[in-house]
DNA sequence: CGTCTATTTGAATGTACTCAAAAGCGGTGG
DNA sequence: CCACCGCTTTTGAGTACATTCAAATAGACG
């Protein structure tokens, strides 16, 4: 896909929650990374600190944590027009303890963090932009403590397709389940039950 | 507790995270307002709006929401010197879905948030410090959800006595209970399990 | 002391996990 | 183009973790 057609998107993204002006657009370009990952790989990895922000052009990501036992727990899809990131390495500065992984051949823009940082002072629509979703991200955190304590696994896989409507026929099913917090054969065997 | 006490706390508290001058100080002190709560009084319930940021001084409280089976959930515990909000509602500006209790009598410092919104322009190490403040409830929910999936209730009740390490002998142990995802009676279970 | 609320106990049940094996599916090389 | 390989999904049996409901006990507070 052609550079000015990946900013174009970028740009209405953002505008559906803030007014970018033309010079904005023009300022906010110049920060612009661009980059392709292949299938399985690694954007970010335990160890790694976050320093950009993350937007996906075309492609699927994924952001997952691995515990003692081994066991992956998917914190965070995402397609095209979704933000991918280990916000809490990129707010902290501190390495990342997660992995961050291209599901599928991915397109990203990248914003660089001191260069955004600087570009907040001369464009504050992406400062507000920015605050804007890191908030929602917050409230997705919040929400998701809730359902995992008030619903049951098939009440959380049918919000998880309200919430990643487009998303689920594009992700293995057992990394569905890492994001429920189910087995891959539990979540099989709830599938059948319903159909 | 005299005024000028609970003010030295606060300060004391922040200057654990920035560094403020005199003037910083006085300017922070003359936005400052003082509430009392007694046993189970609400300072925010669902429908109203968060607009301070609230630090206690003295005693304890909650936030919780409620399903809709009518069970209780709750989502952070606080005692003296901890922060207590529905940080939802009071960075969205959107009303609250939560309750946010005292669990004893409780003595606040409330810091209304258009008076601090101002502040920060003149004393930026206050913004500072709420940003770090704002990102550790977005780590800490963070690692709650982690939590929830890879550990067991026994675990999660460990990490909690950690956490809250002298919360727990004020807080009834229904309300612990609503903390971890699990019914009053299998936390009685577990602890006698174990001991 | 009595009342109200919180905690404990126990039995029956349900939800989710483990382990093992079979079936399905997609990509690759011959 | 088909056969095979590796990976994902399904199936099933046995088990563990956690809930529900009911009742008994313990604690707190006026």
């Amino acid at each position: 896909m052609e550079i000015e057609d990946q900013i174009a998107l970028l740009v209405e993204h953002i505008n559906k929650d803030v007014t970018l002006s033309k010079t904005g657009i023009k300022k906010l370009s110049s920060i612009l990374q661009f980059k392709t990952l292949h299938k399985k790989e690694l954007l970010i990895e335990p160890g790694s600190t976050a320093n950009t922000m993350n937007f996906i052009v075309q492609g699927a990501m994924r952001s997952y944590y691995l515990d003692e036992n081994g066991q992956e727990h998917t914190l965070q899809l995402g397609i095209e027009q979704w933000w991918i990131n280990d916000l809490y390495s990129y707010l902290s500065g501190k390495a990342s303890r997660m992995y961050v992984q291209a599901l599928e051949r991915t397109w990203l823009i990248q914003l660089p963090k001191t260069e955004l940082e600087e570009l907040y002072h001369h464009v504050p629509e992406v400062s507000n932009f920015f605050r804007i979703k890191i908030q929602s991200a917050y409230v997705a955190l919040q929400e998701r403590v809730i359902e995992n304590m008030s619903e049951d696994a098939y009440e959380r896989y049918n919000n998880f397709r309200n919430t990643y409507k487009n998303i689920e026929q594009r992700v293995p099913q057992y990394i569905i389940a890492s994001y429920l917090g189910v087995t891959p054969e539990f979540l099989s065997y709830l599938r059948k039950k319903h159909s």
